[in-house]
DNA sequence: ATTTGTTTGTAGTAAATTTACAACAAAATT
DNA sequence: AATTTTGTTGTAAATTTACTACAAACAAAT
């Protein structure tokens, strides 16, 4: 599951000088690999073939034909993700660029996963006595989404988009709850306040964020950092938040799925309650 | 750009009977060719290579390794795809299968956009004297989400989550105006309520739902349905859900568009606003 | 039944990947 | 300092793979 190409940085210090060879250049253009023979690779990176096999096997894949077809699920329409959205685009342009976006935007999501820090939320979020979700902005409609799922659990859960009943509920939070404090830029002075708070009252502060360097890290216990290549369509971090909606979805389901049989109950229960509502 | 598993679908009319056969093989197991030689799928598929080759080329590819190149960028963990969660599942296989499945649904989207719908739902929203956005329960927060994104536009606009609050305003309505009414299930009494009074108030109804034959779709002018797929045991309708969010980004980046520069000089001018609330 | 054209597979070729091994260099041991 | 040992790299051969040319099989139409 881990991106090839973080495995190869990984193992670069256990590679022989030849192979580093390989290395570096497969590093410095991914995407010429993928349609290069065995021969045109070891010839640019000025090594024999049975190196570029090496390499291969050094990273644990079987082959050089491995490595190629890694590195293509890696990088998957790469000549999209960049592409921004123009006055001049057809609808059909514009629905394409932004689907394509999102779409690659869940695929590094997936290749690049932090499972530790995902564990680490998972464990906190199902011992927690209570659950709050603060999010501002756009971020509050992750927040709500997150309250939405979780008090489904039955765990008593409630999102805020007030700052100031952010910081008022923080106060009151023990070293028994959850706050899962939510943020595009990472950067927001109300946000980072209530995550001050709440982390003042000894409670277990998850941060679910866009950047990766922060002020907000810095009152996160577990950081759960999206990193989806914005800067082109500029228009709404839209992203950005699909992203963070998706990695909600996955701390939701793997929480659910620790005790199922009682989750099941309380998720058919929910189910049946909606029933009148509907024709 | 085209996914190649729906490329292969639209050319599957114009193959012969025995490319057909490799048609089927494929398809039916997508990831197993992206490990296979020409000749082991040639014998899988009880045809020869040759054959194999020809049907690379009706779909517009190269060979037989741009075929293969192409599946492994289409499904980056093609094991993944319509499988379900089970309580078994490690973190990472429930993250992988989460992730795959939204990523697959947006591909469908993107694969079977109603471009007409689309248009006439974009047209509808740029000449809009005013935009309401109606949703319930975990709609609502695509309501939200659609309100957070139009109302940088300038264009005066409003979600609500509560029924009461939907009808009252729908009943305020008039032919000028727009209302956005999001369901999953498109059978919920409530929300086909508010749909009902909106278009008797004369606005323009734009419907987003979930599923395709709705009692919900009597009451709306223009109707995007996106059906994905969500797997048999979903805890929760989040498949639905993203592709919804997605298709309001597409709406409202098109509707931006539209006037980029009186865009751009609004989006900057809200830009601006939050700059003295972050570090 | 024969012709015509289409569809499919056989056999062969060129090019690719991979293996086996030899040459060399560096380090260690006597 | 010489010799063995160990590790690194490249050469060349072997194997597999993708692809082409051609011919057989088949179907449709005269």
């Amino acid at each position: 599951m881990t991106d090839t190409l973080v495995l190869i940085r990984r193992c670069l210090d256990s590679l022989r000088n030849s192979e580093k060879k390989v290395a570096k250049c497969v590093l410095g253009d991914p995407g010429a690999v993928i349609t290069s023979s065995i021969t045109e690779l070891a010839e640019k990176a000025g090594t024999s073939e049975p190196t570029v096999i090496r390499f291969c096997r050094k990273l644990g894949l079987g082959g050089y034909m491995e490595l190629r077809l890694n590195l293509a699920r890696d990088l998957p329409s790469a000549q999209y993700i960049f592409e921004n959205v123009s006055a001049s685009d057809s609808l059909a342009g514009i629905a394409g660029k932004i689907l394509t976006a999102h779409r690659e935007a869940i695929s590094n999501t997936l290749n690049r996963l932090d499972l530790d820090g995902l564990e680490a939320a998972v464990k906190a979020l199902q011992s927690a006595r209570r659950i709050e979700f603060y999010g501002l902005g756009g971020s509050a409609i992750v927040a709500r989404d997150a309250h939405h799922k979780f008090f489904r659990l039955g765990i008593p859960c409630v999102a805020y988009d007030d700052p100031h009943m952010q910081v008022m509920s923080a106060a009151l939070l023990s070293s028994e709850d959850v706050a899962v404090v939510i943020s595009h830029t990472g950067s927001t002075k109300d946000i980072i306040d209530s995550a001050k708070v709440a982390r003042n009252s000894g409670a277990t502060v998850i941060g679910i964020l866009g950047s990766e360097n922060a002020p907000l890290l810095k009152f996160c216990e577990i950081a759960l950092s999206v990193h989806s290549q914005e800067a082109a369509l500029r228009l709404a971090p839209m992203t950005s938040r699909l992203v963070q909606l998706a990695i909600v979805d996955v701390l939701f389901v793997t929480v659910a799925m620790k005790d199922f049989n009682v989750t099941k109950e309380r998720l058919d229960r929910v189910k049946r309650s909606l029933v009148d509502k509907r024709y």
